[in-house]
DNA sequence: TACATTAATAACCAGTTAGTCATTAACAAA
DNA sequence: TTTGTTAATGACTAACTGGTTATTAATGTA
């Protein structure tokens, strides 16, 4: 019996653009991009239909909006404590693997790794984006820190391409998890990460330690 | 200038079930269940859209039904290999870490893997049904992999659990990388799977090794 | 050749959805 | 209060797609 609500038009041409961003970051990572409806975006935004397409002139171009602002953000942050790490590289390389998680690997944004997992077989042009701007600048600070520890004596010579791979895969295994295979039974106990990237760690760093 | 070739159609029952899950395994790993179209999977099988529904009675059974083919071979195939393998406990890992690749990895059905992923949320009795049929199955076999190098004292008392997470993690990654990242500029060079397997391995192996 | 069976088709239907647009109302200024 | 501007709406459409079905033709049999 509840009235028919006289619908509340609110005026805030400033945020429903970065709330509608926000909303559609969830249902694709969610649903995938086919999957999402975008009367449902605009709703979660608390707007209309046609509201969305006030702001964003279609679904493709809101999908690419959306990964564009999410990538943006965290990519060159660690860079820079990383070239300026005072401890041992294998603290170095625990550290900032532990840093991604909290940083990037543990929020939402991080569906954005897995809906370019997705979605890049229909949005080339968007995953040479991402290759460009994440991949690589991740891949190069990890070899930086690999031939820090070669350079100083505490890695051995080893194969620094393919031990980017050991390095990135256990994370990128880690946000797969946390947005597919995770969330559909809550009941069994999940991963806990911090947890299985300092083991990662420390297996790799053992691994790779110089000395006979 | 071509005659409106007067449509052959040939009657063959026992093969359009095959031919169809193969195709539709194809595009759904290729463009993801929803962006799909049932018709374009019938047309790449050779036939009209009214046979697919002919054999399959829905898209998402269809989708099941590639699923439940794709799972059920390659699940047991290895495990009494393993159990009955002859050398160390961290040739063992190694050997069986490549075999997987071989056998499964590298084939088209490791596009389930993706799939799985992608799709999890949008069909969770599936989603159990794979981790209880492929994942569970798989930590099982790396589990007694690993308790056998601890038992025979050629590894350290590891974590276990998160160590089995170390050696997945890899193949994930590598089935990620060869059916999304991967394919889209065929230019660029892809990862070599077996070295960085082997590489992997190896790592994981010095790193668990007994002994200080 | 005539006939029966059924695999395969293509036109069709009903439901859905991306995107549009005339209308409405929130707000600011006069 | 009146008026002008424009953010927001929701009804609408044009296109699409999952699924159905009457019809057709391939094949075997007598």
């Amino acid at each position: 019996m509840s009235e028919p609500q006289p619908h509340k038009r609110e005026r805030r041409k400033q945020d429903r653009p970065g709330e509608l961003l926000e909303a559609a970051l969830d249902l694709f990572v969610e649903k995938g991009f086919a999957a999402t409806r975008s009367e449902e975006v605009a709703a979660r935004a608390g707007v209309s239909k046609g509201t969305l397409f006030l702001y964003f002139p279609s679904k493709e171009e809101l999908f690419k909006a959306v990964v564009m602002e999410n990538v943006a953000r965290p990519v060159a942050e660690g860079i820079a404590e990383a070239e300026s790490f005072a401890g041992s590289s294998g603290e170095l390389l625990t550290w900032m693997m532990l840093e991604w998680w909290r940083r990037y690997g543990a929020t939402k944004a991080s569906g954005i790794s897995k809906l370019m997992m997705s979605e890049a077989g229909n949005f080339p042009e968007l995953a040479e984006f991402f290759r460009n701007n994440v991949i690589q600048p991740a891949q190069s600070l990890v070899r930086f820190v690999l031939q820090r520890g070669i350079d100083r004596g505490e890695f051995r010579a080893i194969d620094v391409d393919n031990t980017i791979y050991s390095v990135m895969a256990p994370l990128i295994f880690l946000v797969m998890e946390k947005h597919s295979t995770g969330p559909c039974n809550a009941a069994r106990p999940s991963i806990n990460a911090e947890q299985f990237i300092t083991h990662h760690a420390n297996l790799l760093v053992r691994g790779m330690a110089a000395g006979h």
